[in-house]
DNA sequence: ATAAAAGATTGCAGATGCTGCAAGATCGCT
DNA sequence: AGCGATCTTGCAGCATCTGCAATCTTTTAT
């Protein structure tokens, strides 16, 4: 049992908190999509993961947290992504670069995200915590575009257009969920920009 | 004392009612503005309003539930207030419609309007509760739409047309809320339906 | 006017969410 | 092995929210 492949990465004790950390997301998740949250208390989730209650505490702030998962973090390379697309480039196109970056985390755990997505639809109270609704995000992104567009960030179309894709993404994430037939999400995405984009011109009737 | 105009509206008992919920509301939020939601209990709220912290819980579920104050009504009367638009007219005009409906409400009474979004702009989490990011509500309004666009309710455009109307009427909000000299609230919804429909071409550098 | 019915307010007991503190276990490094 | 840093845990305690039963007020019927 000698430190064979710890090597220069995160040692044992990063590897097991962030297991912690996923077991209790994932645990939380499932009861939660199972019983619903009012009928799931945070002993129950501990148990699952086995950990004292206490602990769970000491990985999340509160029961919301364990289900949403790190949606700081997110927001962050996303505001990181959006500033490094050049500056010519218009800033709907840009969103929508910047906006793979999440997709692809997303794809890279789906069914993971599919139960987020059950769980947080029905349960309303979670929605600003995501990326798509979260406050504290769209602050970020508010000044990024504010700058990219050359405006005060008081401004109203920064604002408008951050709240408007987010609501892009909200819809294409729900959608992508909702599915029984997973579509590929960045088609979603893209379909909901390019409505946008047109104005939101009404569909053709069947 | 006899009861001279009390006449057949509703009794002094409704009166007392509407009038213990509104104090508490507004209670609530003078309380939150100055201090913070976490650091106002409900029995400071209550012994502000002279009742006891069970009747807060008879009128509100739960803290927040006094600060948003009734939603659900106001989302209802959107919702009939879509539902009357006649059928020709498209959907976006119809909605901006529908929205005078939620902005007369607002500017009947101003202060207190500002306090909550001062309140709700501060503490994210109540953001869903609010008219724009109410899910319930969206509900109910993306049928209506589909309804009116003659698709199916799972189809895309309908919940994109609601979210990003969501987010236009908030930007609004926010916009009115935070401006000092208040401008006139139809005014900025006005200008970012415009936006929204021209499909968010970025403004002019100044 | 008075009595019965209906509804509102309240206190109390109790479950759950969440935090601070201090002791004990574990991990990483020398 | 040993030391310091970090993680885990139990415990005490405050706050939110609910159910129940008693009390009081308004409304309605007589």
């Amino acid at each position: 049992m000698t430190p064979t492949a710890t090597g220069p990465g995160p040692g044992r004790r990063d590897r097991k908190k962030r297991q912690t950390r996923a077991a209790l997301t994932e645990a939380a998740l499932r009861l939660v999509a199972e019983r619903g949250l009012a009928q799931v208390t945070v002993e129950e989730i501990s148990e699952a993961v086995d950990v004292s209650p206490r602990t769970f505490f000491n990985y999340f702030s509160c029961k919301d947290d364990a289900l949403v998962g790190d949606q700081a973090g997110h927001a962050a390379r996303l505001v990181a992504r959006l500033a490094a697309v050049p500056p010519e480039v218009p800033v709907l196109a840009a969103l929508r670069t910047a906006f793979d970056e999440v997709i692809d985390e997303i794809r890279a755990e789906p069914e993971l995200w599919c139960l987020r997505m059950d769980v947080v639809t029905r349960n309303p109270a979670l929605l600003p915590r995501l990326l798509a609704g979260n406050t504290e995000a769209e602050r970020a992104i508010v000044e990024v575009v504010a700058a990219r567009v050359g405006v005060d960030p008081g401004h109203a179309y920064p604002a408008l257009v951050t709240a408007v894709t987010g609501a892009v993404l909200r819809n294409a994430m729900t959608r992508w969920a909702a599915h029984p037939d997973r579509p590929d999400l960045p088609d979603l995405v893209d379909e909901a920009f390019a409505a946008i984009a047109a104005g939101l011109p009404e569909p053709d009737r069947p």
